[in-house]
DNA sequence: CAGCGTATGTTTACGCCGTATACGTACACC
DNA sequence: GGTGTACGTATACGGCGTAAACATACGCTG
């Protein structure tokens, strides 16, 4: 560290002649696509998706916005990579535990790794919806794809027919992701409050009009966990199984 | 129509006194907020979010973009109204059947009628996600609220306590959600081909690392249609209903 | 009808955005 | 040691959201 250049940008280009060496550039040496994505993913992570822009970045690796260029064709690939590094951590994260007996249990196994990889990077969820409904299936990034490979393998496995797979296949995803997107909604309106009715806004609400809200909505605020979504998962994969 | 001046900005103004009477401004006369999200909604129906500006959006009105700021905050509360209008086509398509006669089949066709309003603007979709995630609960729309406040309605008055209220609740929005998200995601890569793998675009993925894909692909581009939501959604109420 | 406050839309300007294009420059290889 | 190329820089353009100051026509008061 103390040897490292900390600002490769600095000083006087008067006086400082080759300002630093190729390999200096980006702020720790050279930049690459996981460097890239691991940067702007931490980045999202620590200050929202409205503070990832290709300027932005750049300054968070030392170099300017056009450098990333080389590492993603546009802004709209740099956020499928974010997808795909979402992925990528969901694979890592199933490869680091043994893989369950049944097929059920493995859904489940897979479920809760995304789930996990999810709450981890809350800010970028919003991404696996709006990329997805950007992208066509073909298209997708590839640790994407992999993924629906490993889930349709599980259930063709199981010997479930064509039609069968796919309602099953298309249930788990619609599970998933929406009890993830429904978990994330942020409940609290002003964290500072100790009171949880005012904690909660609820005095913004039109009391009269919604009476029934009110009562529930301190309960509402807990969330569901994976409890809720292996239960809510089960129950699909039960009736799906049967049916199909 | 034919009285009303086509172009209220049009005409040399040298020439044309007070150029139009206050009442002309916009295309059509005055502005209000029924009409900014109209004309938003349209727009984004017609060519996507990302058309969606506030320069844009005043344009299609005829009007200069800070004159919207009258209507929304900015472009936050912009879409939030989106979001809003998407609500009140919902509860006007509601209200427009007859309620049906018990709770289960009154969920049902609330879901119904989501499913249709969301399919009739999928380019407004990914807002039920990423607004949500954005805005805290007390802070939704008006509109989404008495959504909010039907649903538990219709739960508590079928005689559940609280947490089988709340996780009822829960899995009707995620199932709902998550089931448009997955239903909308596009799959043709390439509209002009007719031979349907390449319709679809799998000479883009690697081969021989995603066989079961590649298999299920065809099946995969047909939707689920309401059928599939509802067949779910029975097997989420029927098992939470009895654990609850 | 006269005058005025207010509601409504315009103008101008600023800083940020994505990105096309042209350009250096240090490295790897012969 | 010279050269092709991979990599990052520099500059520029049009569009974005929006703050602030401004113009104007309506509706109310007398």
């Amino acid at each position: 560290m103390a040897g490292e250049r900390p600002e490769a940008r600095s000083g006087d280009p008067r006086t400082a002649g080759p300002a630093r060496r190729a390999a200096d550039r980006g702020r720790y040496g050279r930049l690459s696509r996981a460097r890239v994505l691991a940067s702007a993913l931490e980045l999202v992570d620590r200050e929202g998706l409205s503070a990832l822009s290709m300027r932005r970045l750049g300054a968070e690796l030392g170099v300017e916005a056009m450098a990333l260029y080389r590492y993603a064709e546009g802004k709209d690939a740099l956020l499928d990579g974010l997808v795909e590094a979402l992925y990528l951590e969901l694979e890592e994260r199933l490869a680091g535990q043994a893989e369950a007996s049944s097929w059920r249990a493995e859904l489940q196994r897979v479920a809760r790794a995304t789930y996990e990889v999810c709450l981890a990077h809350p800010q970028a969820v919003p991404l696996l919806t709006t990329r997805m409904l950007a992208v066509p299936l073909a298209r997708r990034p590839l640790a994407v794809l992999r993924n629906h490979e490993r889930v349709l393998t599980l259930l063709t496995g199981a010997g479930f027919d064509d039609a069968a797979v796919v309602g099953l296949f298309r249930a788990f995803n619609s599970w998933l992701i929406g009890y993830v997107s429904e978990e994330l909604r942020p409940m609290v309106d002003n964290p500072d409050e100790e009171e949880p009715a005012f904690r909660l806004g609820l005095h913004r609400m039109p009391a009269h009009e919604l009476p029934v809200l009110r009562g529930v909505a301190a309960a509402l605020a807990e969330r569901g966990g994976t409890e809720g979504l292996a239960t809510g998962l089960d129950a699909l994969l039960d009736r799906l199984a049967a049916t199909g």
